[in-house]
DNA sequence: CTGCATCCAACACGATACTG
DNA sequence: CAGTATCGTGTTGGATGCAG
């Protein structure tokens, strides 16, 4: 594709990357359990248990920090209903569901080059003896 | 932009999160100097002292340990000139050059919303007393 | 200049136990 | 059910020294 990049110079990605606060959102989209329960809560408002259970995996403690951190950001809402047992729901916000957006770009372009990357790391790994 | 999410329980962004080699991306991603590395081979083929210059704040060590990575999952190349002193240059394929769009839609996501999110966070920290 | 190996500190994460 | 607190551990990443 792109070969002969005669003209290296021209590809303005981004001039600032880590100034931006870019670093939140690498952060976030790094984060294994974050854009699990993220992708989770796409498809609608979810109980804690709940995601507990859809999100395999997570303990109860990162279940929680990945919630409150989101809830900081304004990405997700937390809502209280004072039943008993209590009940807690958790819901995208309008910015939690562009991150969803951004998500599937992501998905998008693993699914890609998943086949490429792939190949490249066994033929490297086989030359590595 | 896309606003009004009317019907929350309609968006597919996907339904293997974790299967299909997206935590591969993710790593990558979320890795500040990846990111930091490739945006800085956006621009052309970079030698290793010069990226060490460029990429503020990256040790020697991580900033091999990227590369390698990176190169074995065919993302970027690394020519090795026969002179002394040594010199290796390194340069984007055409797979790393596509990587470039996602991190652009990262930072254009984060510039975005940037404001939004630190407004919630502030106000969020002041609630916690 | 380029790169690898070792040591060491910090932190993220999971498991567990306990409260409302 | 929902959430907090504590502890143990494994991985990450920086600094340093040495080699091609």
């Amino acid at each position: 594709m792109s070969a002969g990049h005669t003209d290296v110079t021209t590809d303005p990605v981004v001039s600032c990357a880590e100034e931006c606060g870019v670093r939140d959102v690498q952060d976030r989209l790094g984060d294994k359990w974050t854009v699990h329960v993220v992708v989770e809560l796409a498809s609608g408002p979810r109980r804690f248990r709940e995601l507990q259970r859809l999100v395999t995996g997570v303990s109860q403690r990162m279940l929680t920090f990945t919630l409150r951190r989101l809830e900081r950001d304004g990405l997700v809402t937390r809502t209280v209903y004072p039943t008993t047992p209590p009940q807690v729901e958790y819901e995208l916000t309008g910015t939690g569901h562009s991150m969803t957006h951004l998500i599937k770009q992501l998905i998008d372009w693993s699914l890609d080059h998943r086949a490429v990357i792939g190949r490249a790391r066994e033929e490297w790994d086989a030359k590595q003896t």
